[in-house]
RNA sequence: GGAGAGGUUCCCGAGUGGUCAAAGGGAACAGACUGUAAAUCUGUCGGCAGAGCCUUCGGAGGUUCAAAUCCUCCCCUCUCCA
């Protein structure tokens, strides 16, 4: 949509209010969760938010739009006789998404989704004039129904676009991380795991990220993602600074990558890749690290062990999990590894930063104020 | 409404009275190797404590010295029939 509206289409996002009271069976193995309309609202609101981020809204340049504006009051039986008789059940029965909950179970709600959409584009093609519809690869089904409508009721040609839902190269849901799964907002993932959590990309998705996700030149992805061995690293650099400065903004990911430089090395230090990114204005200084942090007073280290210190960063969830780290020389205390759990001394609390590292990649520091 | 199958730890999926915190696989985590990659190998993978206890096998009861496993009722899913 990015993509579009910079070539000076207007788009036109839509909340799905309305389709979610009912629930997409597309792609889905089972019976999606009821939501509660109140969830419901509360997710648009959501969403509304971070769409806000990537699309220019001003000047009426792009519009938001709810369906359960005209889904909500629809009269059931004039929707029937009116576009229900358009639809063929034997065709619909036909869509892989369908097809697929045939084997598991698809409940009557469900199976309507697809008419619901259909008649989303049906709407806005005649009172928008929009053409083209955008979707993930599950939505084939449903726009193509929506394509078909629209030329059975005016006559008129629309179009579909769908694109590759994200997986890794080996097929799994795209965005789990360590910590869970990986969110647009600060407030669930840190800029910093953010950043990383691009940098750390397999080398075989790094062409199809940049494309995705950044607006680099196709050429430049192309010569960015043949670099050979070490060399990569520059592309995966990129990619984050790139992802992360459209996520949250340029500062923010200038100073993700710095920190991210300072704990783990520069790829292309002497800046021998050419790139058009903005990345390559930015010093590979070392600068004053911005790792999650933990503010605490001395009184609160007091007669705690480090193991608790590692369940209060939040590093590890339970004690057993944070011995087994220990036991494995996971656990780490300033670079130093830690090969049994000790209660804070005075040492520890002597400093005024404190480092504490499970595993290669996980920091957090503690800082103890008085 | 009738007949049958089933709901197991993050996921898939074994397990039909004790040796089950529950096989196997996947995911995940740690270590080694590396390029903050992949692949591979090793270890871990309910909680608290350290070889003992507590909480788990849809929900609620019951039988038993002892249940994920047996019984009763309920909820949910699927298949076939109406």
């Amino acid at each position: 949509m990015m993509h579009l509206q910079k070539a000076g289409h207007l788009p036109i996002a839509i909340l799905g209010g309305g389709t979610a009271m009912v629930g997409d069976p597309s792609g889905k193995t089972e019976l999606r969760q009821m939501l509660t309309p109140g969830k419901i609202v509360e997710n648009g609101q959501g969403i509304a938010a971070q769409l806000a981020r990537f699309l220019d809204f001003n000047d009426n340049r792009c519009q938001l739009i709810n369906n359960a504006d005209w889904l909500s009051s629809l009269k059931y039986v004039d929707f029937l006789r009116d576009i229900g008789r358009h639809f063929s059940v034997n065709r619909m029965l036909t869509a892989e998404s369908y097809k697929q909950r045939l084997e598991t179970g698809l409940s009557f709600i469900e199976f309507n989704y697809m008419i619901l959409q259909a008649y989303d584009f049906h709407v806005l093609c005649k009172e928008q004039r929009c053409r083209i519809q955008m979707g993930g690869q599950d939505q084939w089904g449903n726009i193509v129904a929506g394509i078909d409508l629209i030329r059975r009721t005016q006559g008129v040609e629309a179009f579909g676009v769908t694109f590759p839902l994200l997986t890794t190269s080996t097929g799994e849901k795209f965005g789990k991380t360590a910590a869970g799964a990986v969110w647009l907002s600060a407030e669930r993932t840190s800029v910093l795991d953010f950043y990383q959590f691009w940098r750390n990309c397999e080398d075989s998705e790094i062409e199809r990220l940049l494309s995705f996700f950044t607006f680099l030149p196709i050429a430049e992805i192309k010569r960015l993602s043949n670099l050979q061995g070490q060399d990569i690293n520059r592309a995966k650099e990129i990619l984050a600074y790139e992802v992360t400065a459209l996520v949250h903004s340029p500062q923010a990911a200038a100073t993700a990558y710095q920190t991210a430089i300072s704990r783990f090395g520069n790829a292309d230090p002497e800046l021998k890749i050419e790139t058009s990114s903005a990345i390559c204005s930015l010093k590979p200084q070392q600068s004053e690290e911005k790792l999650p942090t933990l503010e605490l007073k001395g009184n609160q280290l007091t007669g705690i062990t480090l193991v608790d210190l590692f369940i209060l960063s939040g590093l590890t969830k339970s004690k057993g999990q944070t011995r087994r780290l220990i036991e494995q020389g996971g656990a780490y205390l300033d670079e130093q590894r830690i090969d049994k759990d000790r209660p804070i001394n005075q040492t520890d609390l002597s400093k005024q930063k404190i480092i504490i590292r499970a595993g290669k990649k996980r920091f957090h520091q503690i800082l103890l104020k008085n």
